[in-house]
DNA sequence: GACCAGGCACATC
DNA sequence: GATGTGCATGGT
């Protein structure tokens, strides 16, 4: 197994960025649109996310009040598309009940608390679990949390930058750890991460052949 | 028609 | 604490 070290994760970063150039994520207007798109995205693909998202834009509900005020049955109808959309409906009633009780309708509101506080807080409503907490704090709020997800674990796995059962928490440390603290950077490494995930290190047929990381691998390290 | 997608909650052992 | 299962749509 190779030693991980910031010096190498750097390198895989700018051989990603190299290659693929800035990703530009997360694509909405608002930090609340985010947030949303985070809960709706949950094992799902993001094309399906887009057509909820935009159901809720031509009703005008991606904002937290008008959304709130909706009817649970019109809220699975307008997301239908991405899936699960009753549970889905659910977490982000829920979500919307922690703003309402937060007092924060305005998310800009939120950024008076401490990352850790309300990180735990995100992660005590229903539907949001680790995944998408920090994609909240990250993509919408803009604190220096790194994402971890399905690609970024799998990525590690092929190129045996880790246990094959480190959890959550190790694989987020494995990167927070040897990192600098820094939210433009997490924001990047990440979506770099999942573009080189569905592009390349795919469950089935992957491409190492012409990965932007196949310099990369156990075999060099 | 099977497989997959930027997870999570809940039941069960 | 680990493992299994339901949730649901749309693209490949």
């Amino acid at each position: 197994m190779p030693r991980l070290t910031t010096e190498l994760l750097l390198e895989m970063y700018q051989a990603m960025l190299d290659f693929l150039g800035p990703s530009g994520w997360w694509p909405a207007q608002s930090p609340f649109e985010m947030a949303v798109g985070a809960i709706l995205t949950q094992n799902t693909n993001w094309q399906n996310v887009e057509k909820a998202i935009a159901n809720l834009r031509d009703h005008d509900l991606l904002e937290p009040r008008r959304l709130d005020a909706v009817a649970p049955e019109e809220l699975e109808r307008l997301i239908q598309p991405s899936g699960f959309y009753r549970q889905k409906a659910r977490n982000l009633q829920a979500f919307l009940d922690f703003l309402r009780e937060a007092d924060a309708y305005d998310l800009a509101v939120l950024a008076g608390w401490e990352t850790g506080i309300l990180r735990n807080r995100l992660l005590a409503v229903r539907g949001i679990g680790p995944e998408t907490a920090d994609s909240i704090l990250l993509y919408a709020l803009g604190r220096p949390v790194f994402v971890v997800d399905a690609y970024t674990a799998r990525i590690c796995q092929r190129h045996g930058l880790l246990p094959e059962d480190a959890g959550y928490d190790e694989l987020q440390a494995l990167f927070a750890g040897r990192l600098p603290e820094n939210a433009a950077l997490y924001n990047e490494y990440h979506a770099l991460l999942v573009r080189v995930g569905k592009g390349w290190c795919r469950k089935k047929a992957p491409e190492c052949h012409s990965c932007p990381l196949r310099e990369f691998s156990p075999s060099r390290a």
